[in-house]
DNA sequence: GCCAACGTTGGC
DNA sequence: GCCAACGTTGGC
């Protein structure tokens, strides 16, 4: 079991609509590193959803559902995408600026490679956050 | 809306 | 294969 971040953009993409939605297609990743992330996940990993942009909070956990196979909206074909469905959402978002000023998580991905969409987030900085968003 | 960070592209 | 130019992301 491994754990990710995955980040949209609410007015693009929010946590209200996955829910509405219930499983979506995780598509439109146009970078290699975000991209091998993708094509780690397994069936059963857990992704905390954070909203960029607007928000710079996570504001709850989606299931990867379906692992890797070709975006149909990259023309290239070197891309892929994986299925997802809304897990749990927060009881309290956990922001950006928690996760900074929190020591254990100022390494995070999330915090160092800030363009990052697709984000591995270790089972240590999940505990944590996950304390944060259920407390 | 600006700009820093950084990934990608393309000319050489 | 280097590197300058360019585009995109995302925090501020």
């Amino acid at each position: 079991m491994q754990y990710w971040l995955i980040k949209s953009e609410p007015f693009k993409y929010s946590w209200d609509q996955l829910v509405a939605d219930k499983t979506t297609h995780w598509d439109g990743v146009r970078n290699y590193q975000a991209a091998n992330n993708l094509k780690a996940m397994a069936k059963g990993d857990l992704c905390f959803f954070y909203h960029s942009n607007e928000g710079k909070e996570i504001v709850g956990i989606a299931e990867v559902v379906k692992t890797a196979y070709p975006d149909p909206s990259d023309e290239t074909g070197k891309f892929v995408m994986v299925d997802v469905k809304a897990s749990k959402p927060f009881k309290t978002p956990v922001t950006l600026d928690t996760i900074k000023n929190t020591k254990a998580l100022s390494a995070m991905a999330l915090v160092k490679q800030s363009r990052l969409s697709v984000c591995p987030v270790t089972k240590a900085e999940w505990d944590i956050i996950l304390a944060f968003g259920m407390g």
